[in-house]
DNA sequence: GATTAAGTTCAATTTTAAATGAAAATTGAA
DNA sequence: TTCAATTTTCATTTAAAATTGAACTTAATC
């Protein structure tokens, strides 16, 4: 039963990790998500699970559904060493494609979702006695939605197709 | 000290409301907003303050912050009669530029902030005995943070320039 | 096949964000 | 200038989200 008693954060280790927070509140992604990925990608050598819960100071629950979320994003992965069960953490080369899976899980659903009910209010509107104005804007959404649609398709193709 | 009684929300202007309010979401706007701005965007005519939060169901607070929130980001603009002290509420004619406004006042000042922090990150990196594998990423992040900059400034320029 | 190290789960807790509403401020008609 | 109607403010309350940690599961080693 030690205790490993990892290294403090560096100055450029907090600043990194102050950077990713702020860019993960853009995206609405949780405070330590963004630690975690941030300590990975600014480490030289893929971290361990206890390093990265010892070092940033938080949970072995957070670390755990941190890393769950990271990968099933496609923004870490993880190396495993034969003859050992822990592995062994590090961002995924691309920032760009892992920014991609991200919006992708994050946007796409509702978009998706709000399609079918798009259609039936503008189908409603125009079959009802709707102003002119209202028929137009609801109209409008829906343009908007088809196009913010096929743009996610051309940009963010999805990985089986 | 009349109590006015509002026409409850028809099943239309809730399905609109859930439409926004699901926009909102992806972009961290807080659902009263959202359901301010989805009751004034189905309706034919302005709408007064009191008729709002009748309709709604949400506090006096609600609706004066939700106002101001979407009028400071462009999205919607108030009619003043004479005669009348009320002023009436309609969304701004683009939606397209609402966004715009409400985009670049959630995310620019995010990336602004974080360009000198970047800059002074890459160089102490680059001064000390950094591995190389990280002063590269900590230079794409960098590059990053200015084309999303640049792409900012050619997607969104600034109302007065 | 027992033991232990490694990681996961999820109910309980803590933290953070949003909504409320009473009081204060403001506006414009009279 | 006055004053009631209207809106804003902001301390408090409520609701939502994130984090914790103890119990549990799973896999490797003896």
């Amino acid at each position: 039963m030690k205790k490993p008693n990892f290294a403090p954060l560096s100055a450029q280790e907090k600043e990194l990790i102050k950077f990713f927070v702020k860019m993960a509140g853009i995206l609405g992604v949780q405070r330590s998500v963004a630690e975690i990925y941030a300590l990975l990608y600014g480490s030289p050598e893929p971290l361990e699970f206890d390093n990265i819960q010892g070092r940033l100071g938080i949970s072995k629950g957070s670390v755990s559904q941190g890393l769950r979320f990271l990968k099933g994003n496609g923004m870490v992965e993880s190396i495993k060493v034969k003859g050992s069960r822990r592995e062994r953490w590090k961002p995924s080369p691309s920032l760009a494609g892992s920014l991609v899976g991200l919006l992708r899980n994050q946007v796409l659903p509702s978009l998706e979702e709000s399609k079918p009910l798009l259609k039936k209010l503008v189908d409603d509107a125009t079959g009802q006695n709707f102003s002119e104005e209202v028929i137009d804007r609801l109209t409008r959404l829906q343009r908007w939605n088809s196009r913010a649609l096929e743009l996610s398709a051309f940009l963010l193709p999805p990985p089986e197709a």
